[in-house]
Order: structure tokens, then C-alpha cells, then sequence
DNA sequence: TACACTAATGTGAACGTACACATTCGAGTT
DNA sequence: AACTCGAATGTGTACGTTCACATTAGTGTA
């Protein structure tokens, strides 16, 4: 399976490529790089031969002699978390066509040595820049206070200054999610939050904080959670006891469907006694007992934007404007009016 | 938060270095490479002068000079699939400690010329070697036929000629996902599979057909799948009509909970009626209803191997010997004894 | 003290590309 | 026909490192 086989030719360089089509090499350079002034028939000329050739241009050379790194660094701390996946295939993507390649450092966890250390690591590795996929309000100040020298931009604060654009797609989710659960005619609807740390668990409760004003309603102190489902599942035995909320919104799916669990074992049926929408919708969220209600958002978007933004902060140009995301809300089995229980 | 400082003064080179420990760019270049003939305080000053100046090595000129290349692939297919993300955190951890840095190339599908087309990308990225994680069959024969110039290893084939090795560990799972079945005293099981093409899906097909084999029952013409819990769901639905078995053992988790699913709104109750087994342990494994019995396999420690076979072959070395890993069956309540229905 | 041999260091070239500048070409103007 | 000017192409060099080879210093031996 290991493909080092036998006549290892020295691959093309752009040298070969303008032998075969009988101009300078710098004029392959040209036509590689998009320059303007280039006759039609010598840009094929050159094309075909790098086709029969199968050249490729080396990129080591490319980011020595033009002293422009041509690598971006993915730093990573959710990568089990929904929605970083789809992020990072949207982020490569965009990075890919644009011509840079993609180092990721996947961190375990978002102790402030470790996210130090990586992205000491990048800077080492000499990175055009750095997407943090780590949205922990910390990371961001163990990264200010590092000194680096590449731009960095993150998937849930937007670049540079523009640090709301990206971070209230997620407000307006969670506000929606709540919406959701006053239009059914609830009033009393609690909050699982995620950790104190996170930008994401922060834009999800000014979500909820938004709407139950927006809707004049009292509101209840939100719960601290951590995203997990065995978190979800022992707030939900925990939460049985009480009486004084009739829905809740759980800041993500895996919280709520331990919270579905947590209450089933408790004889608290979902969506009866109480109802539960999470945030996410994840793969299975369409197949628990009872369905999940949620609200879905396009991180792919996302991630496509964090990359925009970071190139554009690269290359020295404007950062570009993007409109609010519409996340999507998602209707199931777990939510339902009030006046339906018996 | 780009920290494009001011003064961003170019950044040191070889030479400065040199200049400054007062020896030659080449002895530089020694005490970086580790090269047994520099004298110690000569080391210590060129270290000093390092430190002073912050001097980090140019990775583009590095690779450039060398032509060797120190960025390890990884191709991957399945990013969203569960265990994909911890074994690549676990290879990442593996090639760094060796030196390495780590471009990814995450691709939607893996079509053929999809599969083609990345391999190509890191051929010309010039990267030492290729992790593959997209399991189906015909991308080795893709790659196979490519004509690679660099190794490829696989997280579910092992690399070179190993195959067998890490392969049979899903199929040892499975077994004892089976087995515990039969210890139940089911005799009539059946397997919802995978998809015909992949690598994993065969051997824990297999892994099914083993135990049954060796419980001396017959088996049911496996269903073959596509891993989404949506397919489970469907399958659910279609199989609540028949009544030719007592158990289903599904090659993956979403499937599993999908059919449950399927099984519920069909009026067949899990495990009353059906006992179903999974396999990954995924996180909501745990908190479905019912809770899903399942196999756990240690995926980090796959991919460790991965990158240990990986490095083998890139240094001409003799491949790691490693003992099967042992799966983990996880037991909860969607499997009972069929006696034990009313 | 001269000799050999190894340890330690230095020199010139090469890696494959981009950039700055130099040159040639061709069409339009006078 | 000579002249101008921009479009199209070519030439020299630098990027920062490693490699192959050349040189010098250092140690022991006769």
C-alpha cells in the first residue's frame, strides 16, 4: 500500500514547463500567477505543457522566494463539538482555493498553557495566520497577551473588530428558540447554559435573555452546564424536584437530550410536563424519544466567513461585510403549547 | 485581535545567527540538525544567539534545501463520523512529538477523482506521507493505480502489508457485540451493515459472522446500510413486519438509534420485542431510550498506530508490531434476555 | 618534530520560485 | 519612415536553508 515505487522521476519544475513550451520560465510564472499581460496562445501553450508535464508548482519555493507563508493554521478545541466539523470542511475549502494549505492543532482541551503553546507552535510553523476554533473568552486573552505576529481570527467573534458580526448569528438562534416556546404559550422557561468561558454559551443566553424581555416575561437563573450530555441527564434528574418553569432551552443538543433522559428517569415526561429545545441539530436529534426541537445554523457559513476574514486581514485589504445569518428553527416532538398537557 | 504589531522587523536568519555567535551560517545550521561534531561551548553560543535574536528556521527554505518535506497528510473522508475525530487529534499528537506538522484535507465525499485530486494535492504539496482516513475499498484501489511517490498508511488497514492488523480489531468487536446477544439467548439475529464498499463495514460484518459461526446459528442476509440514523430509522419501519428475529446488531450507533426510532413509531418496543446493539459508543449512546448497548473501540489509539506505521515506512524502518486492541462491550438497556419478554 | 587521522568548521553551489528591471515587439501617431 | 508607448516576454538575482566538498584545528603516534 505504500506507493514508493520505482522510477521516482524528479517532479516537473517550472523550468521543464517552459522547455516544452519554448518560453522563459518567468512567463510560466506569469501565467501561473494570473498576470494580465500574457497573449492568448502563449497562456495555452504554457497550460498544455504544464498539463502533459503534470506539474505542480512547489509551494516550499513558492513561499521562499515570495516570503509569503502559504499555510493556515486551524487551532482547535471543540473538534468534537457539532458544527466544528462542517466548519473546518468549509474552512479548508475556501483556504484551498485561495491557494493556501491547512495545518490543524487539535487540542484536547483549552487550558490557557496548551493554547499558548500551539499557537507558539503555528508561529513557529510560520503560519499566515490562525483560525481559533476554541471560542473560550480566555483563549482570546492568552493569545492578545502573546504577541503574535500573524493575524488570527476566530469562527465565533469575527476578525479584527468586527467581533459581534459573527458571534449574534448565534443570539439570534437562541432567541428564536425561545420565541418558539412563548409563541406555544409558555411563560416560565428556564435556561442550560454552557460554561461561564464560552462566547458561544454567552451569545446563547443573550439570546434567551433577549426574547424572554423582548416578550416581557420574568426570567429564571440560567444553570451552568458543560455541553455534555451526562451534565444534561443529571440536571434533569436534578430539575425534576421543581415546578416553577414548564419549558427549557438547553444551549446545545447533547444537553438536552441528557435532560430528556435525566427527566424520563425521573417520571417527568417531555413533552407533557415539561417541554425542551436544544441547539444544534445534530444527526440524531431527529431520532431520540421524543424528537428534539432545535434551531440549526450554518456553520459551514461560518467557517467560510472566519476565513474571509482572516485572508482579508492577510493580504492588508478591507475587512468584508456579511449579512446576519437566518439560523434555522426546527420543530419536533419536545416542544408543544402548554395547554396540550392534561 | 490580528497581531500585526508595529515594528514587524524581518525575521531573523541563518546568517544573523552566524553573524552574531561569530561562526559560520553552516555551523548554525549543524547545531540545529544535531550533528555530533560541534564542540559544546560553540553549541552554547550559537544557542545563546538563537535565543537572543529568536530565531525560528525558515520551514519553507528548510523544505526547499532539503527536499524533504516534514508535513505529514492526512486524508480523511469521514470527518463526521464518530472516532474520525479523536484518532486525528491522537496522530496529530504522534507527528508533532516526531517532528512533523500537519495539513489535512478534509473531503466531502470520496468519489474517486475526489480521492484522486487530493492524493495529487499533497503529492504536489510535497508532503512525507499520506494518512488515509477514508475507509472503502476502492480508494486503495484509487490510490493503488495513482502511482503515489510517497507512503500511504491507513487508520483501518494498516499500512504496508499489515493490513490484517488493525483491521481485525473492529472485527473482534463486533464479535462481541454478537456474542453478548447470544449469551442473552438470542438465536436469531439479524446485522444491519454498512455500505458494501467500506473497509470497516466488511469487518464488522465479518465480526458478526464469526460469532454466529462459532454459536453453530444460521444467519439472516445482512441489510446493508449507509451509517445515518435517518437509514435506521427507514429500516426500522420496513422491518417492524417481520418477526424472524429477536435481535438486530447494527454496524454503528446513528443506525442503531434510528431504528430504534423506527421501531417506536411502528409500534415495536426496544427491547421488549427487539434487542438492538450498536457499535462506537458515541456520546448519546448513553441517554437514548432506551439507553443503547454497544462496543467501544479505542480510536485514538488506532490512529497513534496509524502515524507509528506511517513513520516506519517514510524512515525505511521495520514495521511496529502492535497486539490487538481489545474492544470494550458496553451494556445498557436495549438488550435483554428473550426470555425475559412477556 | 613530523605524520596521520579525526574532529570541527568553513565555502560554494543548489533547491524552485517571485520580484525588479531590461528588452523586444507591434500598433498607432506624426 | 521615424517615433512613442504600452503590451508581451526575457534576464539576473534574492529568498534561507541544506548538501557536498574543502579546509583548518586538534590529538595521538612514531
Amino acid at each position: 500500500m505504500s506507493g514508493d515505487g520505482e522510477a521516482r522521476a524528479k517532479p516537473a519544475s517550472i523550468r521543464d514547463v517552459a522547455r516544452l513550451a519554448a518560453v522563459s520560465y518567468q512567463t510560466v510564472s506569469r501565467v501561473l500567477n494570473d498576470h494580465p499581460s500574457i497573449r492568448d496562445d502563449t497562456r495555452q501553450r504554457v497550460l498544455s505543457a504544464i498539463q502533459t508535464l503534470d506539474y505542480r508548482p512547489n509551494q516550499a519555493a513558492r513561499a521562499l522566494a515570495s516570503s509569503r507563508p502559504n499555510v493556515l493554521g486551524i487551532l482547535s478545541a471543540t473538534i468534537g463539538e457539532y458544527g466544528t466539523t462542517s466548519a473546518i470542511v468549509a474552512i479548508e475549502r475556501v483556504a484551498r482555493e485561495r491557494g493556501f494549505s491547512i495545518s490543524t492543532l487539535n487540542l484536547p482541551d483549552a487550558s490557557p498553557e496548551a493554547i499558548g503553546e500551539a499557537v507558539r507552535q503555528f508561529d513557529h510553523e510560520q503560519v499566515a495566520g490562525i483560525i481559533v476554533l476554541a471560542p473560550q473568552v480566555r483563549v482570546f486573552n492568552v493569545i492578545g497577551g502573546l504577541g503574535v505576529r500573524v493575524p488570527v481570527a476566530s469562527l465565533h467573534t469575527g476578525a479584527g473588530g468586527t467581533a459581534e458580526s459573527i458571534a449574534s448569528d448565534q443570539r439570534l438562534g437562541a432567541s428564536m428558540a425561545v420565541q418558539h416556546l412563548v409563541a406555544l404559550g409558555h411563560q416560565d422557561i428556564l435556561h442550560i447554559a454552557g460554561p461561564q468561558d464560552w462566547i458561544e454559551a454567552e451569545s446563547r443566553m443573550h439570546g434567551y435573555l433577549d426574547a424572554m424581555f423582548e416578550a416581557d416575561l420574568s426570567t429564571l437563573p440560567p444553570i451552568r452546564g458543560d455541553w455534555t450530555a451526562d451534565f444534561g441527564y443529571f440536571a434533569g434528574r436534578e430539575l425534576s424536584g421543581r415546578r416553577d418553569f414548564t419549558a427549557i432551552f438547553a444551549a446545545n443538543d447533547l444537553m438536552a437530550i441528557g435532560l430528556m433522559h435525566g427527566f424520563r428517569d425521573a417520571g417527568v415526561r417531555v413533552p407533557d410536563d415539561v417541554c425542551v429545545i436544544g441547539f444544534d441539530d445534530i444527526p440524531v436529534a431527529a431520532h431520540t424519544w421524543p424528537t428534539l426541537s432545535t434551531v440549526r445554523v450554518d456553520f459551514a457559513e461560518l467557517g467560510r466567513r472566519a476565513v474571509m476574514h482572516l485572508l482579508a486581514s492577510i493580504e492588508q485589504q478591507p475587512d468584508p461585510e456579511f449579512e446576519l445569518l437566518s439560523p434555522e428553527l426546527i420543530v419536533r416532538e419536545s416542544t408543544t403549547s402548554p395547554a396540550m398537557r392534561r
